[in-house]
Parts: C-alpha cells; structure tokens; sequence
DNA sequence: ATCTTAGCCGAACATTTGTTCGATGTCAAG
DNA sequence: CTTGACATCGAACAAATGTTCGGCTAAGAT
C-alpha cells in the first residue's frame, strides 16, 4: 500500500484488524500477535499494525496487556463470538421417574451438559434431569424433557420442584402444596390425582428452572470426557 | 522443591499442570506461556515445565505449537470446558403472534442467541422465536417459551411449523394437515378450532426443533451488540 | 556399594513478539 | 506554496517466551 494514504480506507484497515482478531479467535480459540496480523492482512511491517493498535486503543476498542504475548483484547464483540464466560458444565444425573431416587448432585454424573451463562440466574450447583413420564404435561413437561433444577430446602406454594419421598423411596416430580401437617404432592395432568404425604417424608430436592426440549430427538449432553476416565471428548 | 524428588507426585505435577491449563484458559480465555505455568505453580525454573510439557507431549495429551508463545494444546478437555465450537449464534426476530408478520430470516434480528452448537444436528439457517398465546400448550409449548426453528418450505403432516397465510397477512404456529386442496392448521389446544385455509395462502416458513423455557423469565438472548451498530455487548 | 534413571534446577541461549525510530509520501488546510 | 497530520515502511531494539545444557539429588535396581 502507498505510504501516506489518506482516504477513507484508513478507516477501513482499523476495521479490518478488529474483524480479523474475531475471525482468528474463533478459529484458533487464541488472540493473534501483531505478526500474525500483519501476515494476516498482508501488512508490510509490523509497525503499521502497532500503529492502528494504538489508534484502536485510544478509541476505546480493544485493551492491550502491557507487553505480553497475544496481548490485545477486544473490548466488544459481535453477538455470540465473545470469548467470555460462554459454557457453564451442568452434572445430568438421570432421569428422574417415580420409584426411582436420583442420586445427589455430588455424585458423579452421568454426563454434563453445558448451559449458556447467560441463561442462568445463578449457575451454583444445578444439575439436570430426564423427565420420564407425563405427569406434569398441563406445566408443559413432556417425557423425554430435560429439566435444569436448583438445589434448594423449600418451594413456593404451587411450585413445581423434585421431591424425594422417604418412606417410599422414590423421587418425584410434581407441584407441592402445603396442607396442614401433610404435603399434596399435586400432578399437572388430568387424569391424575394427587399423592397426599406426611409433612415429614417429603424432602425437595430442588425446584424447576429451566426446561429444554428437542423435538429431533433427545438433547445431546456434553461430551462424556473427565480426567479421571481419560476418555476422549467428543 | 527438592532436587531428583522421586516419588508418586511427579506424576501428579503433570496432572497440575494439566488442571493448571484448563484453568487459566477458562479464566483468561487464552493459553499460558511457559512461564506462566511455572509462576502459578511456583515451580523454580521454566524448564521444569518444559520438561514435564515434553513428557505430556510423548503421553500425547498435549500439542507444542512450533516455538510460538502460547502454543500449548490441550488433546482433551473436561466435560464442557472445550474451547471449540462452543456456542452457535442464532438469529432472534421476535415474537410470533397470530395477526403479526415475522421478518425473514435474512432481516436484522432484535437479537441473538447463542445455543450449544452440541445441541443442534444442524445449525445452518436457523431462528429464533418468542411464543406468545397458548395455542399449542398440548404441544408443550406455551406462552414466552423460546422456539428454534428450521427454515425448510415443506413438514411432514402433522408437524408444528411456523405458517405465513399471505391472504391474511400473519403468521401463526400450528400443526399442519393436508385435506384435499385444503390446509387444515390446527392448534393444540383443546378449546381452540382448527383454521381451515387453501392450500396455495399457506407458506411454510420453518418447523420448530427445539423449545427452551426458563421458568424464572425470559431466556436472555445473547449480547445485542452488532459490529454496524456500535452497541456494546453486555 | 555402585550404577542408572527420573526429576529438578539455574543459567544461558535462541527465537518470537512488542515496540520505537527516522524516513517517506499524500492530502487538506492555511 | 507551505505546513501539519495521518499513514506506511524498514530496520532495529527491548522484552517476552521457548528451549537447551550441565549439574545435582534421591531412589530403585543390581
């Protein structure tokens, strides 16, 4: 390019080294270093590009990090390319169907699945569920529904949460209603009629915060690697 | 560290190494340097590291990268902690209500959001849709529940899709049935009458493959930052 | 007791990467 | 016509980063 140009593709150059940093971080996973860039755009020399960097730095567009390698950070990103806190892992323990527990959040997944960040209120220590059955149909849970549940003691009246009932062993997943010293343990579906429980057996697990569907078949968890295992990701 | 420590733990320091990678990727979205690695470890000498990088590198559970900074690459991840292929932005163009046009899906989306790509079998053209109305709550699907839907112009009978009537200029979510040169849209509700209309006003626009609700609000889509507009993402 | 090997270490070197500098050209403004 | 601002450029330098080297120690094998 001749030396001095000035037009409005100078613009352009500052644009095209901030489209070429997204495209390199979604195909390397990395930042790209000021060479890289250069090579890149087909720049002569790397001080054209640690020219346009300062530029971009005074305008407010990316941050350097001192004099580190790969040290230039976007300071916005176009819609779904940022590189930040994108995945949260979330343990699917099971399904959950009557008679059946599930075991504690703490234990080893089966598998996990990972949630948006931004879909979560709180990501601490959820975990998730197949639903098998159709007995809340009427709160728009189907069989073959994973449910995202956050661990908590107690639910509103009406809730819809994940009760372990202790003298029978079982866990469930129904509305629960306060009824004096027993709990209605309260379907979402017509033909069903409610478990009525003492007070003291009912143990909710969690409640019902997030519900994901996939009408082609059943979401695919996460890849099933762990360390431990050593098997690979997929 | 004592010198020539032989023991158990040598293989340990590879593992902290490992644990040590996935980390500061997950933090910084970037990879360590050599160096790195060494100071937050607190080992004594970069070639501590180099040397258990090498021996990671025979065991191929890493990757060197040339001599470039930053060039250590992880062969697996955990679960859900993969840098690759995370997030798939879709498109959001609005809410679809009986009477109310939505954009083609070429339009400007309000937004976007951004979907495993693990959960989608195929992620080409697909959009995003808020429900509004109860129509189809005995398809599971109600009011607010977030719906990806894949473009294609013909379902099988009986699918739900995304319908525009061009005679009555709006667009509606129904299962669709042939009948003779008739199209009967039928809602899944059961106090709602299906809408009988001729075969040719009938434009398929997409068939939902996927249903997300969050029981605590709206699905946030993701950042509405686009690169014409300037706006910054959150 | 001796030998071998794995692991660690500090120092130094090689290469990569970030940055500076002086020179040059172009264009708009005065 | 002159001046200043902007952009480019090649060369060179400074700092960061990857890698090598020789040495030391401890533990296992012989």
């Amino acid at each position: 390019m001749k030396r001095g140009h000035r037009s409005r593709i100078r613009r352009d150059l500052r644009q095209e080294i901030l489209a070429f940093i997204v495209r390199w971080y979604q195909q390397e996973r990395t930042y790209p270093t000021v060479r890289e860039i250069q090579k890149g755009l087909k720049i002569s020399s790397p001080s054209v590009v640690d020219y346009h960097l300062r530029r971009l730095e005074e305008e407010g567009l990316i941050v350097r990090v001192g004099r580190r390698s790969r040290g230039i950070r976007l300071r916005r990103w176009p819609d779904g390319l940022a590189p930040e806190a994108d995945l949260i892992p979330i343990p699917f323990l099971g399904s959950i169907a009557a008679g059946e527990p599930i075991p504690n959040p703490g234990a080893t997944p089966l598998a996990w699945i990972r949630i948006p960040r931004l879909w979560l209120v709180d990501g601490n220590g959820l975990f998730a569920l197949r639903v098998q059955g159709n007995s809340m149909v009427d709160a728009l849970v189907g069989d073959g529904d994973l449910i995202i549940v956050k661990p908590i003691p107690q639910v509103e009246e009406g809730e819809m949460a994940v009760v372990w009932l202790a003298d029978r062993h079982e866990t469930t997943l129904k509305r629960v209603y306060r009824e004096g010293d027993r709990i209605r343990l309260q379907p979402a579906h017509p033909a069903m009629t409610p478990l009525y429980v003492p007070a003291e057996v009912v143990h909710i697990q969690g409640k019902v915060v997030q519900v994901l569907r996939n009408l082609n078949g059943i979401p695919l968890p996460g890849g099933q690697y762990s360390p431990s295992t050593g098997r690979e990701d997929k």
